[in-house]
DNA sequence: AAGGCGGGGGG
DNA sequence: CCCCCAGCCTT
C-alpha cells in the first residue's frame, strides 16, 4: 500500500467518523428508498436545507410514493411547489415521476439517472451514491468549496474542466463501502464547518489534510467568475376586478414564473386604471419594480386568456411570491 | 461558455 | 447591502 493510498484512506476515515459523530439529523436520511432521496435532492437544488425541509415534508405527506406523484394533476404539484422558486424543478419532477412509473423501476446508476428531466450531474451522483451505493462524487456548491480548499485548487469552479479535475481528485476520498455517507459528509462539512466566509477550521476533521489551511488561504477558495448585477426591470401586474372576482392568467411554461397563476401584464386601453401598490422584488438575475395598478372591468367583460377567480381562494393556487404579497396586503390571506 | 431561472437567510 | 445556497436547462 503506497503513501498516497494511506493518505486517502486517512481522509476517508476522518470524514466518515466525523459524519457518524456530527452529521445533521435530516428527515430524508432515515429513508433508503430512492424516491424519497430523489425528492429531497430536487427540492434542495440551489435551496438551503432550512428552506426546503418543510416542502419535502409536504410532498412526502401528499405524495408518499412515486406512483402517487406520477398520477397527481400538475396543478396540484405546482401548487405545492409555489413559493419555493425555480419552478421548472416542479415540472421536471412531475415529468420524471411519470417516466419512472412507466419504466417500472428506479434507474440505479448516475448515467441513467442523468438522462431524466431535472437530474443533472450533481443530483444523479447524489441519488446513485446515497440510494444505490455507487462510488461517485456528488459535487454541489459545498463540495466545490471544500475540495478546492482541501487541494488549494485555484482554478475557476465555473469551468467544466475544473469540475472534472475535482471529480477525479475527490473520487479516492470516498469510502467505497459508504459512498453516500462520504458525499453527505462533505456537504455537511461545507454547510457547518467549511463555510464561505468564516470557516471553522479548528473544528474541521480534514484540517490535517487541508492545503489551504496549511497556507492560511482558506477564503481564497473557491475561485469563481465575478457575478453580474441584476438587471433592473419594471413589471406591471394589472389587478382587474369584475364584480367580486379578479382576473388571472396562467403564465407560459417558459420564462419567469412558468406555469404559475399571475395577474395579466397587459390591459385593454378601454379600461380606466388607478395607481395601486408597488413592490420591489429581487431575484438573482432581475431587480423587479412591480406595479399593481387597479381597474374595474365591465360586468360582462370577456378576455379569452383571463380567468375570473375569487381573490380569497387565489392563495390556494400556484402563485409567485409577489402575488401572494399583494393578497396579504389586501387582507385576502 | 453564458445566461435564465426564485426566493430567503445570514453576515 | 451582499453573499450564495444539496443546480439544471437552453442557447
Amino acid at each position: 500500500m503506497n503513501e498516497t493510498t494511506t493518505w486517502n484512506i486517512d481522509i476517508q476515515t476522518a470524514l466518515i467518523e466525523w459524519f457518524d459523530r456530527s452529521a445533521r439529523t435530516l428527515p430524508w436520511r432515515s429513508y433508503s428508498n430512492p424516491y424519497a432521496i430523489w425528492l429531497s435532492e430536487v427540492i434542495l437544488q440551489q435551496t438551503r436545507v432550512a428552506q426546503g425541509r418543510a416542502y419535502w415534508e409536504k410532498f412526502m405527506t401528499e405524495f408518499p410514493t412515486l406512483q402517487s406523484l406520477a398520477e397527481a394533476p400538475s396543478e396540484k404539484v405546482m401548487g405545492l411547489w409555489a413559493g419555493l422558486g425555480y419552478y421548472s424543478r416542479a415540472r421536471n419532477l412531475h415529468a420524471t415521476a411519470k417516466i419512472i412509473a412507466e419504466l417500472g423501476d428506479f434507474p440505479n446508476n448516475a448515467k441513467d439517472l442523468q438522462s431524466l428531466p431535472g437530474i443533472g450531474p450533481y443530483t444523479a451522483a447524489a441519488i446513485a451514491s446515497i440510494a444505490f451505493k455507487q462510488v461517485i462524487p456528488a459535487l454541489d456548491g459545498n463540495a466545490f468549496r471544500v475540495y478546492t480548499r482541501l487541494f488549494a485548487l485555484a482554478d475557476c469552479i465555473d469551468l467544466p474542466s475544473t469540475q472534472k479535475i475535482i471529480a477525479h481528485k475527490s473520487l479516492p476520498l470516498l469510502d467505497p463501502l459508504r459512498p453516500g455517507d462520504s458525499n453527505q459528509a462533505i456537504m455537511d462539512l461545507g454547510a457547518q464547518i467549511c463555510t464561505p466566509t468564516q470557516p471553522k477550521c479548528i473544528d474541521c476533521p480534514l484540517a490535517f489534510a487541508c492545503e489551504a489551511f496549511r497556507r492560511g488561504t482558506q477564503t481564497d477558495f473557491p475561485m469563481k467568475k465575478s457575478k453580474k448585477v441584476a438587471k433592473q426591470v419594471s413589471m406591471t401586474l394589472h389587478v382587474i376586478m369584475r364584480k367580486d372576482k379578479i382576473a388571472v392568467i396562467k403564465r407560459p411554461s417558459k420564462g419567469i414564473w412558468g406555469d404559475l397563476w399571475c395577474f395579466p401584464e397587459e390591459l385593454p386601453e378601454t379600461i380606466p386604471v388607478i395607481e395601486g401598490l408597488r413592490k420591489r422584488h429581487l431575484l438573482t438575475h432581475l431587480d423587479l419594480d412591480v406595479h399593481f395598478p387597479e381597474s374595474h372591468a365591465p360586468s360582462l367583460w370577456i378576455e379569452p386568456q383571463w380567468e375570473w377567480v375569487d381573490p380569497n381562494v387565489l392563495q390556494h393556487r400556484a402563485i409567485p411570491v409577489p402575488i401572494r404579497w399583494w393578497l396579504e396586503e389586501k387582507n385576502y390571506i
